[in-house]
Order: C-alpha cells, then structure tokens, then sequence
DNA sequence: GCAGATGATTCGGT
DNA sequence: ACCGAATCATCTGC
C-alpha cells in the first residue's frame, strides 16, 4: 500500500490517460492492454469512489483499502491532483491579498487610544482626565472618580487580553490540527502545501473576525465606561453645608450687589472645595432664585444677616476684622475671606488697588451694609419697630426693573445706621 | 412616590 | 465673556 503522502508538489508533468505526460503506469495499464480495459478499470474506480458515501462505515472502509491498493490508484491521484490544481488556480485570485479592513483598523486605533491596547501607561488615566477635561469641571471626589474609572478600564483591558490570548491559543491549536489533518489526508485525497497554506490562511480570517468581535465589545465596553463617567460627573451633587454656608454668607453680605469678582469666586471656590464654574453657575441660580421668591429667602436672609452682623460685632470687639468675604472686586487675599472692610475701608482698598473708582460700587458696597445693619437691628429689636417683615429685609439691591441696584448712592445710606452704626461699623459687605 | 430644592446646562441678550 | 432666564436632572425630606 502505497503510503507516501502525495503532494502535489512532487507530481509535475502529470497528466491523463492518452495525453502527454501522462504516467507510465497508467499508459502500462494491467493484463488488458489496450484503451477499452483501462477506461473501464478507471470508471470501475471513479464508479466505487463515488458510490463509497452510500455505504455502511465498514464497507467504505473496506472498500477504501482495496482502492487505496488499487494498482491504478497512484495515477488516478495524480490527475486528481493536476485537476484539482488547475481549478484552484482558476479562483485562487479572488482571495488573496485583501486589503486591511478599516472598520479592523478603527477599533485597533481606538483601542489604543483609550489604552486597552498597546503598552500599559497607567490603565489609560490620560483618557480618564480627557474625559474628566471635556465633562468641566473637577469636584472633590475627581480622583475617586479617576481611579474608579481606571480600574473598571483596567479590567476591561485584562478580559481583552485574556480572551485575546485564549483567541490566539485556540487559532493555533485548531491551525495546527487542521495542518495534521490535511497531512494524514494528503495520503489519501490531492492535498497542496499551498492548499494547507490557504486553509490556514481562511482560519485566520475566521479566527480573526472573531477577535474583531471581541475589539468591538471591548470598544463598546469603553465606550459605555467612558459615557457612564461622563454621567457621573454630569450627575449633580448639592454642596456640603460649609460650603453652602460660605456662599450664602457671601450672598447676604453683599445683597446690593451680589456679584462676586473672579478673586472673590477663586476664594470661594477655594474655601467651598468646588470650582470656581460651580461658584458661578451658584451665584447665577442664587440670584435668579432670590429675585424670583425674596420673600421665601427672607428667613434665610435675616439669618446669614444676623450671623454676619455677629460675627462683625464679636470681631470688632476682639480688636480683629470679621471674617467675611471679600467685596465685589477687590482684590482677593490669600487664604481667608479677611477682607471685609468697613465702607469706608473698602473705599482705600479700591483706591489702593488702583481700580477704577466706581461710586455706584461702593454705593453698592455702602448699601450692603445698611441692609446687614437693619437686619441686625431688627433682629436685636434695637431698631426696627413699626418695620414689617418685609420692610426689615427689603430688597434693596433690587431695582423697579428687576435688576439688581448697580448704583445705589452712599446718601441712600440712612441716619438709623448712625447709632448702633458704631457697633457694627465693621459689618462685612 | 411626590413636591420642593438645587446644581448644571442651554440659549439669547448685552 | 458674563448674565438672566428657562429648563433639565437629580437630590432630599416627607
């Protein structure tokens, strides 16, 4: 029995029966030697060889043998395997060399860009603070954040490399059994090295639009990852009390003109452990919510008043400023909101810092104080009798416009002030 | 679950 | 760029 792998690469210059090049051992033929017995041994062969699936495994089996030990069979094989090349040439063009998929390269380069793939460089922090950047703004917990982020992208990137790994182990596993297969087949049925090659070739492909699927549900994991990250940050917190407090401290305190400048916003933002966006977008709701309702804030208004006014007096009777925050547009210091002044303090400092002078500012500024003044009075019942509610708090920073009095002049400042004015004269504004 | 509070976003005006 | 206003989306207390 003839044994010897037949490939058929060894098997040049075949060719059929009555052709040139056709084997001499097909041309000998057996005992008949003329044409008619050796087309009829050949359809005997080609009869049994197509007849072979319909019977029982033991008879095909048998029935393989004695082919394989059939004298013709060597022949046979080789004009099977010229055949079998010539067809596969006639469409072997079509799929070689295809050019690299782009939806393939897309996800490679996302993948990389997003620090799954490629060499690790902190678990893609750089993505977490791009996303982190495009969100706005960075609270206190940014870092707890970032890390959550990166260790759910750190995982992400272990599954893909696990499976990946598993991907690549399995593909060549199977290559090399489907090589062993072809092989041992390569006996009995016209097997090429480049036919081999090319169903290697097809395994890969497979095996690679499997791994194109798993870069595609790590893509879309990122992806996810990524968009619940940018919620979270989306997601609103309210602020912790201190930092509400100071806010509104510094709302109260300056009621006539309730526009923090950016130094008095960094301070806050500073003090408050937000952002000064947030101290914006605080101050932006603050007082929209406030001229919309000031009735409702009335309580909340008497109150920080009250604290503020306070805090001036036991300051002032300590030897040592309030702690307030700073005025509109002064010049922030460093560390605390000690920069409350007295109206007329506030004025030097305004000079000092060679602002351009602005009486309605300072009026303003005046005005903030008066209203501070008539809260703590009011609520020490020092002087407000006959005042309502409403008179002891009123909005006076507010115009007949609905805007918020941006030149209130410092005459405005009424004679009531003048008397307990000395105990309170450091009232923050 | 609901209503109110509240931080964030969007849009138009200046 | 900043602000007011409207609106959205979530939080919070009941």
């Amino acid at each position: 029995m003839d044994e010897q792998p037949r490939l058929m690469h060894s098997h040049t210059g075949v060719g059929m029966a009555g052709h040139p090049g056709l084997p001499q051992h097909m041309q000998e033929g057996n005992g008949g030697t003329d044409g008619d017995g050796r087309k009829q041994d050949i359809g005997d062969i080609l009869q049994q060889i197509m007849t072979i699936t319909d019977q029982s495994l033991d008879e095909a089996q048998a029935r393989k043998h004695a082919l394989n030990c059939h004298r013709m069979k060597p022949a046979l094989f080789n004009v099977l395997c010229e055949i079998k090349e010539k067809t596969v040439l006639s469409i072997r063009g079509a799929q070689e060399e295809e050019p690299p998929d782009p939806q393939l390269m897309r996800l490679d380069n996302m993948l990389l860009a997003e620090g799954v793939s490629g060499p690790e460089k902190g678990g893609g922090s750089a993505a977490a603070a791009a996303a982190a950047a495009a969100s706005g703004g960075a609270g206190p917990d940014n870092s707890a954040e970032h890390s959550d982020y990166r260790a759910k992208l750190t995982q992400i990137r272990q599954i893909y490399h696990t499976e990946l790994e598993k991907y690549e182990q399995a593909c060549n596993e199977f290559t090399t059994h489907v090589m062993n297969l072809l092989r041992e087949q390569s006996r009995t049925r016209p097997i090429s090295p480049k036919e081999i090659e090319r169903m290697v070739n097809i395994i890969h492909r497979k095996f690679s639009s499997i791994q194109m699927q798993l870069k595609q549900s790590t893509c879309e994991a990122v992806m996810i990852l990524r968009s619940r990250f940018l919620d979270a940050r989306r997601k609103r917190r309210n602020f912790n009390k201190q930092a509400t407090e100071i806010l509104n401290e510094y709302f109260y305190s300056h009621l006539s003109n309730p526009y923090p400048s950016e130094e008095a916003k960094e301070e806050l933002a500073k003090k408050c452990a937000i952002t000064v966006a947030q101290v914006s977008n605080w101050f932006g709701n603050k007082r929209i919510r406030y001229k919309k309702n000031i009735g409702k804030f009335q309580e909340e208004a008497n109150m920080y008043a009250a604290r503020t006014a306070v805090n001036a007096a036991n300051a002032s009777s300590h030897g040592s400023q309030a702690n307030s925050p700073s005025t509109p547009n002064s010049a922030g210091s460093a560390g605390s909101f000690n920069m409350s002044n007295s109206g007329d303090l506030f004025m030097s400092v305004q000079s000092l810092n060679g602002d351009s002078y602005q009486g309605a500012q300072v009026g303003a500024n005046v005005q903030s104080q008066v209203d501070t003044l008539r809260h703590v009075i009011s609520q020490t019942g020092g002087y407000s009798e006959g005042l309502t509610a409403n008179q002891m708090y009123s909005p006076q920073g507010i115009n007949a416009n609905g805007g918020w009095q941006d030149a209130p002049t410092p005459s405005s400042v009424t004679s009531p002030t003048e008397g307990p004015g000395s105990v309170h004269s450091d009232t923050s504004n």
